[in-house]
RNA sequence: UCCUCAGUAGCUCAAUGGCAGAGCAUUCGGCUGUUAACCGAAGGGUUGUAGGUUCGAGUCCUACCUGAGGAGCCA
């Protein structure tokens, strides 16, 4: 955590004797008793009479501030009254430790300068009341300042510095894909399409393919970054936009995935509650759920996940009755990953409602070796993974079956002509991890400007 | 694409088929410890759109528009 550098006070051509220090809400415990500078907003303000209660936030945080007509200089009252919400302003004050301060601290306003003050003929639109979700997301701009949403955007900032020290220091060679793409990744997924120079091309719907190709080149690598799915879905865990983790390894196998996935995920939860415990603490996230996420994490063939759901079903747990050889559905993934205290996974889907490229289990080939990690608290599916096919042949066979465009995927088969390994990789969905280390419930506040079906503004 | 629900003041919401309301926000006044401060007053409306039923529609009917939640698909 870097310090605040220096200022750029624009005030002052007067005595240049001791300036108080610039300093951040955040870190204002250090300065007790000493007279500080704060550059922020005015987040809101109580007024009683000749006794003002400005709230100031920076941030990093908030701290109210006290002035009293006779303490402060005239003129500094009067800018002080009747100030408007989220007008910006650089304030010095004293700081004063407070028992009854939310943050332990008050500031006694010395001066105050606003940079620029909001109009009453055109106020804050968000006020500290209640709102409705589409006002706030067509105010996302704004909404963004609130402390909570500043939290959880911190909270992810922290999920996506860990995630790359994971695979930094693990040996992991970032090697990011092209976003603009010529054909389907997956050949299933509604793509975004773009004119490129009269062609036509789409948005990535996955680097994988491209992290396989580097992984051959490199050994282990990673890519992220954004990625983009056309579906029109319409729930709490979809975006049209979001970002995503993808870790490809040669000579890996199914096991060295499933430890990789554990360990990752375990690494951004402790990592979190280690780094952003006064972040979770402000949206009220039940820590006691996140504390026990550590390898290993329990295991569950398909077959076994299916019988768990046939005996739920017939306690009456679920709603309807799962029919073997079919992907798990949305209520059978909550209700699944909800039996346990940290994520799940469940290994070795039937290979028939899985992806072409998944190597099947040469044990039973009726089987694939792939896995999805299932969040706790019914969060769901965060992360999908598999080993890779790894034969010309078989790999052919399959682009003929699907009906793929053959000559838009030349270079993948390269890939099995020239050398080819197990390797194995899985792709990791940042916004979920968001939701569910966060305890929301909708991945649109996970995520700074959220791109959703109706929405692409602001 | 399908199912369900919702649209009334800047915001959050009320209003049995019978005068369009409240809280917050804004403006004015009051208050020396407030914690979404409080007290008093004022301004603020084409009830999503278009039709229909009715003496009378925010309310009932039809269509459409917009959005939300869920399903499917996925991370």
């Amino acid at each position: 955590m870097p310090e605040e550098t220096a200022p750029t006070a624009p005030e002052s051509t007067e005595t240049p004797k001791a300036q108080p220090a610039v300093t951040t809400i955040a870190e204002i415990g250090k300065h007790e008793g000493q007279s500080v500078i704060l550059r922020g907003w005015l987040y809101n303000s109580r007024e009683s009479g000749k006794l003002l209660f400005p709230i100031f936030r920076d941030g990093t945080g908030t701290i109210q501030g006290v002035a009293h007509v006779k303490s402060v200089p005239a003129e500094v009252f009067e800018a002080l009254k009747g100030l408007t919400q989220e007008s910006s302003v650089i304030v010095t004050g004293k700081v004063r430790a407070d028992k009854r301060a939310p943050g332990g601290y008050e500031l006694d306003v010395e001066n105050i300068e606003v940079v620029q003050r909001v109009p009453e003929s055109a106020p804050y639109p968000i006020t500290l009341k209640e709102h409705g979700v589409d006002f706030l997301m067509e105010h996302r701009h704004l909404w963004i300042r609130t402390p909570r949403q500043s939290a959880i955007l911190r909270i992810r900032a922290e999920i996506m510095r860990a995630t790359a020290e994971f695979f930094d220091t693990g040996g992991f060679i970032r090697t990011d894909p092209p976003i603009l793409t010529p054909a389907a990744c997956e050949g299933t997924s509604t793509l975004f399409p773009v004119d490129y120079f009269g062609d036509q091309a789409f948005l990535t719907q996955s680097g994988q393919l491209y992290a396989e190709a580097t992984a051959l080149a490199l050994g282990k690598v990673y890519s992220f970054g954004p990625t983009f799915r056309a579906e029109k879905s319409k729930t709490r865990r979809h975006l049209t936009e979001f970002w995503m983790v993808e870790p490809e390894a040669a000579y890996m196998d199914l096991n060295g995935l499933l430890e990789l996935a554990e360990n990752c995920l375990a690494h951004i939860v402790q990592s979190v509650l280690k780094n952003r415990a006064p972040e979770l603490a402000a949206i009220g996230r039940d820590i006691t759920k996140l504390e026990p996420v550590k390898a290993p994490f329990p295991r569950l063939r398909y077959d076994e996940a299916v019988e768990m759901l046939n005996q739920a079903y017939k306690d009456g747990k679920l709603e309807n009755p799962f029919e073997y050889g079919n992907d798990f559905g949305s209520p059978d993934e909550t209700w699944l990953s909800s039996q346990f205290d940290r994520p799940v996974m469940v290994h070795r889907y039937p290979a028939d409602v899985k992806a072409f490229y998944m190597e099947p289990d040469p044990e039973d080939p009726r089987y694939a070796l792939c896995v999805d990690v299932l969040a706790p608290e019914g969060y769901g599916e965060v992360i999908g993974g598999s080993q890779r096919v790894s034969s010309y042949e078989l790999l052919s066979e399959r682009i003929d079956h699907h009906k793929l465009p053959r000559e838009a995927f030349e270079w993948y088969l390269d890939l099995r002509r020239y050398g080819s390994v197990p390797h194995s990789g899985f792709g990791m969905g940042i916004e979920r991890v968001v939701s569910w280390v966060c305890g929301l419930d909708h991945v649109r506040e996970t995520i700074p400007f959220a791109r959703t079906l109706h929405r692409i503004y602001p």
